[in-house]
DNA sequence: TTGTATTTTCAATATATACTGAAAATTCAG
DNA sequence: CTGAATTTTCAGTATATATTGAAAATACAA
């Protein structure tokens, strides 16, 4: 196996994660292609090894942009732009915490307020109102303690959060 | 808001999670709907209250069962098979955390370890090589650790995990 | 400025994914 | 067994999602 099939095999294996975690495969491919290489990238080599439109680079670099899980950097006396990605695995780990947190967890958490909080019509079964108020505030304290895992996370840094929670787990 | 429409509004929000992150809509959908009821329910009610045919009703319910998110239940003396939900959190999420470790984080590992342990040709430059398994070990390191800890998830019970886990957040 | 390299947008199109519906298979009470 | 109820399968179709490619917008060196 080449260095170019090891990141062939990389870039696959990261795109098949990426569209199981509900993220696009090329927008994956593209992270997975930045990750794999030493220096920032401009479009037209991710275009071609990835054999992409530019639009489509286009729109998913910006994707990648708004996960900050890349950045546009500039070299000098070049005008193209060339992106990065972030290579500090613990810091990737946290912006993806935190941007599913906002776009998923707390949604959720709304809606289960919400519904939680119903004015049963006089022909709802009680019992079922009842039921209904439990199952949903159980998911509800389980996105609470959730959230409250995720918050540590971003203030933690790697070290001391990762030290941490393996002298948990093996006390456990 | 009445009961009815709390349960769409959950069933939706479901949906829209699942979506999210890589679970059909409407498997998610006839998640929220048996969460959302205390009892089992057959077929025929949940394509009515979906509105999907039988084909797409019965497809999800395997699949489903295959991530043992739902059981089938018979009821004495009626034919019909019927259908509930797992409705402990905990149980829940360990479910979920199993089949994601075995469909996702395990092929992840295995191509991680392969491209590591490449024989870089004569053409490739060392330094590349360097660099690229740096951030796969990275990578790697990560998945060792989120492994270990869903090991742990699996044999711990939902209070003693969850104990100990926020006693350690507090501390952070 | 002006001209050109570069990025961005987006309607049209292609592709992947999900869904339907009816036929085939299965199950089970009688 | 028999046959009706029920579940399962899957080819065909619909829907959603991703991608292209070229025009428009933008950025910038001269």
């Amino acid at each position: 196996m080449t260095l170019e099939e090891a990141r062939q095999a990389f870039v696959d294996e990261w795109g098949k994660l990426g569209a199981a975690w509900g993220i696009s495969r090329t927008m994956a491919q593209i992270h997975a292609l930045l990750l794999a290489h030493p220096g920032p990238m401009d479009t037209d080599t991710i275009m071609e090894k990835l054999v992409i439109s530019r639009g489509n680079a286009n729109m998913n670099l910006r994707a990648l942009m708004d996960w900050d899980l890349v950045v546009k950097t500039n070299q000098p006396g070049v005008r193209r732009e060339f992106y990065a990605a972030e290579k500090d695995v613990w810091k990737m780990a946290r912006a993806i915490a935190a941007q599913r947190r906002k776009r998923e967890l707390e949604p959720l958490m709304r809606v289960l307020g919400e519904a939680i909080a119903i004015e049963p019509g006089k022909n709802d079964d009680p019992a079922e109102v009842r039921d209904f108020r439990k199952t949903l505030r159980e998911i509800q304290g389980f996105g609470t303690k959730a959230g409250k895992a995720l918050d540590l996370v971003q203030r933690l840094d790697q070290s001391s959060f990762v030290a941490r929670l393996m002298g948990l787990l093996k006390a456990g």
